[in-house]
DNA sequence: TTGAAAGCGCTAACAG
DNA sequence: CTGTTAGCGCTTTCAA
């Protein structure tokens, strides 16, 4: 049925050895036998089949992917990222989605191993991770991506969360707030990547007179929990006078921002809004975000730069690639006079 | 380095052949053999390397899947869908990104033969599918998924747009909309859907005493289309006493609504809109956003749940699955006394 | 119930 | 420059 190696042997009157030597240009073939190959190949409409090449050669050309879930839009397009990175190469990407459970994450992992990956990026937002122990094991490239927590001894791509903070609250400053409120999402863990964010926004009020911070911790950070916490806020707002809100993830700010639409509060003029993200819907929903944007895209792109290398036999043991950020200016923010 | 098959089988003390049976349940195998077996297997931590175990079943246990962009939400959806239902047969997914190329997706239709998937599911949002023809030659399974654009002559999966299309101009005429102004994304090529769309509307209309159909066609289906269309449909609402604008794509309306919201027009108390799709950002942005439904999640997974028959030899020759849609009421429509 | 052996389609020495 | 041959790790006859 399907054509294979031997057929275009015969076909152009050479050894199956020739056939592979012109597929893979590995060896100098005489240019009559190469055209032979060539002409037997088109006529044929040969594919080498992939799986017996992997089988030999052990390279799968495969990335294996584990992300949490697809339909979130950060992480699609981190894998935007490593699939456009990775074609660049000749890889191919397997996906898996863990839906946040750990013990999928380490069964995808092995199945991963299984398909002769030759690295695994886990995107993850848990704390635990179990699947990671695993994966060292292995003893393939990898590279884990958490957007929410630490994990410092394992090579990763991140941001510098403290530097994004501080300048997206320089900027509040710069347009005239004083009293500004910071809203991180919750977290006892001390991985958790929320301190630096804190402490960016703190020492950025601190290193200014007449400034005041102010500290909020929610639940969750998902659009829904921004919504929920609106009433918190709009009352701490009260209280204490803040012009601005500055919520650790454009989700809440989202849900934040819905919750003063229904509750008739206008955005920027009775609250500047400022997220952190830059998720599509940032920049689609109206008043348009004012955010730091993390380069998902590039973030998934380094990673798999990062695997192929390593898979080149680069040894560098570089851990953690921090990319640099951008503040982004939209509408939710005004200036104060 | 990697543990194979003749390692468990040296020290279950048994062939190759047992050590196979047992991992497949394939023949019977004395208790005590397979116990030997097993635990040779948890001692070494073995794992049946798939590559070779694809070469000779030629089952690949591969459904590769070619988007047009993983970014957006509706096809993020639908792989979702595909790669739940693969799961549970034990299919892994090999994605694609084609960028809406044409020959992009040929080439990667090629590489995916040659990885030897067995099933190709394309995600397509073009008009003209050369990829299509190879697929079809190719003789594995395949599903192809088009939210535009009709292509009768292949299996496929959609819904009724026509059906879907009149229940919601039927909703706006409940609301008492009597001028009701269609946005089609205009398309000369007549297998776009849109046609589908226009009569379920138009019949709605035409079926009520005292309404009145009005028909815009723009050009693309972006949310920045929507936004750019704006300035020709406030014309052309104010112009008719147009109440509600039923927009073909999600997208549009969106745009519409921030085209609004810039132009400071109330939606809904100025105007109703409502759009089609219902993509995650309907229900996010505010107003929230009255649809119809299109089950994106279903529809990955019914062309997945298809491929995987087929897969196992079922030869039903069903060529386009309808899923039902569903009416999604929300606050960008109001009503009309 | 078991093992020996062939072979899936390909690459990579090796010898010529 | 070319062909022969030995596997890659596994499944699957075929005999025993």
């Amino acid at each position: 049925m399907t054509v294979t190696i031997k057929d275009v042997a015969r076909l152009a009157e050479v050894s199956i050895s020739t056939v592979s030597r012109v597929i893979n240009n590995s060896k100098p073939v005489s240019p009559e036998a190469k055209k032979r190959v060539l002409d037997a190949i088109k006529e044929l409409g040969y594919k080498p089949n992939q799986v017996a090449r992997s089988l030999v050669t052990r390279k799968s050309n495969l990335i294996g992917v584990i992300v949490t879930d697809i339909g979130n839009h950060y992480i699609a397009e981190m894998v935007r990222g490593i699939e456009e990175i990775g074609r660049m190469y000749k890889y191919d990407i397997l996906l898996s989605s863990s839906y946040g459970d750990s013990d999928t994450e380490t069964k995808f992992a092995h199945l991963l191993m299984s398909k002769q990956v030759e690295g695994i990026i886990l995107i993850s937002e848990k704390n635990d991770d179990q699947a990671i122990d695993e994966i060292k094991n292995f003893n393939i490239p990898h590279i884990y991506i958490n957007k929410y927590y630490d994990n410092l001894n394992l090579p990763s791509v991140s941001i510098d969360n403290y530097e994004a903070s501080n300048k997206m609250t320089k900027y509040l400053i710069e347009l005239g707030h004083k009293n500004i409120l910071f809203v991180s999402a919750k977290d006892d863990k001390d991985n958790s990547i929320e301190k630096y964010k804190i402490d960016g926004f703190s020492n950025a009020i601190k290193a200014q007179n007449g400034c005041k911070d102010y500290l909020y911790s929610t639940t969750g950070f998902s659009i829904k929990d921004g919504y929920n916490m609106g009433d918190s806020i709009i009352n701490i707002v009260k209280e204490n006078d803040i012009t601005a809100v500055f919520c650790s993830q454009d989700e809440l700010a989202i849900g934040f921002m819905s919750y003063c639409y229904d509750s008739d509060i206008k955005v920027p003029n009775d609250i500047s809004i400022c997220g952190y993200g830059d998720i599509k819907i940032a920049s689609i929903y109206r008043p348009r975000l004012t955010t730091i944007k993390e380069p998902y895209y590039d973030i998934g792109a380094v990673a798999a730069r990062r695997i192929i290398k390593k898979t080149d036999g680069d040894e560098s043991e570089e851990e953690n690639t921090y990319l640099p950020i951008q503040l982004i200016k939209r509408e939710s923010c005004r200036e104060i006079k």
